[in-house]
RNA sequence: GGGCGAUUAGCUCAGGGGUAGAGCGCCACGUUGACAUCGUGGAGGUCGGUGGUUCGAAACCACCAUCGCCCACCA
């Protein structure tokens, strides 16, 4: 193995072996496992988000595959309709094209272009990661199969009645001219007016006032509502407004919908542009009067003068207008809620058009027991509460999308306006006996993405045919996502699963946090402190990490600030970390149900962490090179390290089935740095590097080097796949293991004959004495290469014999020159003292040591155990505790009372002694 | 207006009815035959506040404060 460890060359070079070796298909007959990535978008790039998803997956299919199970992490992408549409639009405008220009197949033609441009590149990314999809699998939403799929099920739920086409008022993004769903709107709270405007009584007697954030939509009013309680209009109902500036008579209706607490009491109504007051139309028969175009200008309905005007300037209009007629009561700065497109960002407009819908209630319901009754479990459990909360208040799902980039609505209109759903045209005159001649037009709207992507586990896997895989690996084991996508993409999944596979389509929903920035921060573009996880994986200079920050930024004169940011956090760049150092990151921070701050000085810790793992598999190599198989014996220290590796592979395992990645991570890390580096390591050294071990001892050692690390790496595999397979490949034969990877090795087992209580007392001894010398010698400025003689004050049989076992341990380790126990009535002589036990550990002065910093040293160690003695005695003293605690509560308390007080009396013996020196 | 989460060492975070933890950072010492991307020792916290339950609360309960997120049609 190299001197140092330098990730870069030998990942890319390991994942290709495992690639070209197959390795990541699923095989053989165990149990099946299965997850099913959310598919990312086909023109997207990587995110920290993402890298972090991934790691969890790959740990999660990693640890399964070495389980035995028969594995299978289906992979694929998203033609994430809107998104990528306006990808390429934006990018057609910058060539000074555009989407109209090209028209419809023209446009589609150059969006598959880009996609098999930039569609690489995320799973370039991904293997950079280390993700062991099945490529051989590889899926895309707009695939042939996947397509037949997504027409399979618009069809099926149609003529069941479950899709329905219908006019009604949609979410109407201006810019985009499409439709958008619920979730696909962003509630912002903006500061905006609440304006006041009088309407005259058409019989001239007198005016009522209403309130509006939205001046321009009264060209729409077909009424004045009041509350049918409200005594101070009782009189107005039934009776006719005149509506400024349209000369329309309209009249008072009373509708329980109005609050008579809020503003005057008076609303007017707009059908046409307002969800409430649609639903207020419908019950009292009103005119709906649609006064936008779909850029959400004035169209011809309304008077001459507005037409045309885009509804911010109808608006200054209508205001101007209206003020000049007196009608403006007054006008409050008020706060309220805009509904934003989430793409677009542009001000949505409730919207009177024809889409298709699904009656989502039918299939929310078994969706709902599903989660109720356990059959999907969310991890962890509260994000249940969110599920249901919006479960039991769904709407129905407004589906089409006034697009182009997407799964073309399987229906087709004759010219007399009629409908006819089917899986083709062909399909479709068959059905309903329509003769060739007669004209066919599709439909020309497409599928919302997330209809298709609720397919996701089962069109991958062949649906509708019934395949083998889908036999197989449906329902999937987990899914791992984010919470934001819940409403979007779980709900969806569960309701067309059961629906279509009559079966949930996994067992458990892992929910894990958002990265953000370490400051807290969300990271975006706009906000410029995105991290690249390939940047951290690989490196990257600063000016390349600024070009990337600043390029396309939507507000330029943001740029010197996010520059300088950059330039304050990253003076250098970033280093390459390495793709094991970043997974294990994301794997110590994944705990759950909380945002993680992403923390560079984790990741700088972890890669640390790699070189450690790298160095003691080089001297374990080093030590292990002349291995023979005579006859072996494990000592104390053998049978320590093995007993604290299994107790650490119980904890692997625990945690795993709990999803707590970061307690997976924090359990092999102490193992290996504090356990395995700290003291079997160098507990080791003098077994091998001294002459006078035996044979069968030497050899016990050596075997355990090896069988511990070869154990380790492969616990640590799933976290850390590409250190773990280089190293392995060395390591891993010469323990005895055959197999072309680790990848495919079996996972590690707890293992009955390795627990052994006795060993860990006796190395606990061991490492208590040289722990105390080397206190000594850390308090009282000794050479840490000085060997020091100890003598032992107080030593009982057992003491002496572990001495005696361990002389060369302690030797080495401790850098212990001699050890010998005081015979019974000798004087101790003047010493700095550690204690262990019943025991003390004497370290003479001799001139060494100061004897006054020795007093000092005590003297402070004295302070905090009769502290702690005195807590404990109060409580002993408590007769409720006594009474009340229960009984081994009560001995525990009494043993440490007991051990304080021996420590006690140990250290002011020790004291008086340093004073009868002092004095002589 | 409802719901959820967070508040523990300078920073990032685990933990959890009986002894306050890790990593990073900090201080001191160190060329020990794997590793200075290291080793050894050390300093550092009345676990957001108030009340309650309990023999015992940082942990459980209630309320409050601060921060964050999600959902909701008050014009």
């Amino acid at each position: 193995m190299d001197k140092a460890y330098i990730p870069l060359q030998l990942e890319t070079r390991i994942y290709r072996y495992w690639e070209e070796q197959g390795f990541f298909a699923p095989a053989g007959a165990g149990d099946p496992y299965c997850i099913m990535i959310p598919p990312p978008n086909v023109t997207g790039t990587l995110h920290m988000g993402h890298a972090f998803q991934d790691t969890i997956m790959d740990a999660l299919i990693r640890y399964q595959r070495m389980q035995g199970r028969q594995t299978l992490w289906q992979t694929g992408m998203d033609h994430a309709g809107i998104a990528t549409q306006m990808v390429v639009e934006r990018q057609l405008n910058a060539e000074g094209s555009s989407r109209s220009a090209l028209g419809r197949e023209e446009f589609v033609e150059r969006v598959w272009q880009w996609k098999r441009e930039s569609g690489g590149w995320i799973n370039q990314q991904l293997r950079r990661m280390g993700a062991s999809v099945d490529w051989s699998r590889e899926r895309f939403t707009m695939d042939d199969d996947l397509s037949a799929a997504v027409t399979e099920v618009f069809v099926r739920l149609h003529d069941e009645g479950l899709i329905y086409r219908g006019k009604r008022l949609v979410n109407w993004d201006p810019v985009l001219h499409t439709a958008l769903s619920d979730l696909e709107v962003l509630q912002s709270d903006e500061a905006g007016h609440l304006w006041h405007l009088r309407y005259p009584l058409a019989d001239g007697d007198g005016s009522v006032v209403v309130a509006t954030t939205r001046p321009e939509t009264m060209l729409g009013d077909s009424a004045v509502a009041v509350h049918p309680d409200d005594s101070r209009y009782r009189q107005l109902i039934g009776r006719e407004v005149l509506l400024p500036l349209v000369g329309r008579r309209i009249p008072v209706v009373a509708d329980e919908y109005v609050d008579p607490e809020f503003g005057s009491g008076c609303v007017k109504i707009t059908p046409a542009h307002d969800f409430n007051d649609y639903e207020v139309g419908l019950r009292h028969a009103l005119p709906v009067y649609n006064i936008f175009d779909d850029n959400a200008a004035i169209n011809d309905l309304a008077p001459e003068k507005y037409r045309g005007l885009d509804r911010l300037l109808a608006r200054e209009r209508i205001v101007a207008d209206l003020d000049a007629l007196e009608l403006i009561e007054r006008i409050e700065v008020y706060e309220h809620k805009v509904p934003r497109g989430d793409r677009s960002g542009a001000i949505v407009e409730p919207y009177l058009t024809d889409q298709w819908y699904v009656d989502i209630k039918p299939l929310a319901k078994p969706a709902i027991e599903a989660v109720e009754s356990g059959r999907i479990r969310f991890v962890p459990d509260n994000w249940s509460n969110t599920y249901f909360e919006w479960m039991h208040n769904i709407q129905d799902w407004c589906i089409s999308r006034q697009l182009w980039w997407g799964h073309r609505i399987p229906a087709w209109y004759d010219d007399d306006g009629h409908i006819y759903v089917a899986r083709s045209e062909a399909e479709a005159r068959d059905k309903h006996g329509l003769a060739p001649h007669v004209p066919l037009r599709q439909d020309d709207d497409v599928l919302d993405t997330w209809f298709s992507s609720g397919l996701w586990p089962f069109s991958t896997l062949g649906w509708p045919n019934r395949t083998l895989e889908l036999a197989t690996f449906y329902p999937g084991s987990v899914l791992v996502t984010g919470f934001d996508i819940i409403f979007f993409w779980v709900a969806r999944m569960i309701m067309l699963g059961l629906k279509f596979m009559d079966d949930v389509p996994f067992r458990e929903v892992y929910i894990h946090g958002l990265i953000r920035d370490q400051d807290g921060q969300k990271m975006s573009k706009s906000k410029g402190n995105v991290l690249d996880p390939i940047d951290l994986v690989d490196g990257v200079d600063l000016e390349t990490l600024l070009a990337k920050r600043t390029a396309g930024l939507m507000q330029p004169h943001l740029e010197p600030k996010i520059e300088a940011a950059t330039r304050q956090q990253f003076p250098h760049g970033i280093e390459a970390y390495g793709a094991d150092a970043l997974r294990f990151t994301f794997a110590a921070l994944a705990t759950t149900g909380r945002d993680i701050r992403f923390d560079l000085g984790r990741i700088d810790g972890y890669r640390n962490f790699c070189n450690k793992l790298w160095n003691a598999s080089r001297y374990v190599l080093m030590n292990t090179e002349n291995c023979d198989d005579g006859a072996l014996e494990l000592s104390p220290t053998d049978r320590w390290i093995r007993s604290r590796l299994n107790r650490t592979i119980k904890s692997v395992h625990e945690n795993f089935a709990r999803y707590r990645l970061d307690l997976v991570a924090q359990a092999i890390y102490d193992f290996t740095w504090r356990e395995f580096c700290d003291w079997y390591v160098e507990l080791s050294k003098p077994v091998l590097q001294s002459p006078e071990m035996s044979a069968a001892v030497q050899r016990g050692a050596r075997s355990t080097l090896l069988d511990v690390l070869e154990t380790v790496l492969r616990l640590l595999h799933p976290l850390m796949p590409f250190i773990t397979e280089e190293i392995w490949q060395q390591v891993g034969p010469r323990a005895g293991a055959k197999g072309a990877t680790i990848m495919l090795q079996p996972y590690p087992q707890t293992q009955v004959e390795w627990h052994d209580n006795a060993a860990e007392t006796e190395l606990a001894w061991v490492m208590q004495f040289i722990l105390g010398i080397r206190q000594i010698r850390g308090e009282m400025d000794i050479s840490p290469g000085k060997p020091l003689p100890v003598l032992l004050h107080g030593a009982g049989a057992l003491d002496e014999e572990l001495a005696l076992r361990h002389a060369p341990l302690l030797a080495r380790v401790g850098r212990v020159e001699s050890v010998r126990a005081l015979a019974d009535g000798e004087q101790p002589p003047a010493a700095a003292t550690a204690l262990l036990g019943d025991m003390r550990l004497l370290v003479p002065l001799k001139g060494v040591i100061d004897v006054e910093a020795e007093r000092t040293r005590l003297a402070k160690r004295r302070e905090k155990t009769a502290a702690e003695l005195q807590r404990a005695r109060n409580k002993l003293q408590n007769g409720s505790f006594v009474n009340n605690a229960p009984a081994e509560v009560v001995k525990q308390e009494q043993t440490r009372a007991a051990d304080f007080e021996r420590a006690l009396l140990q250290l002011d013996d020790q004291l008086a002694q340093l004073d009868s020196l002092a004095a002589s």
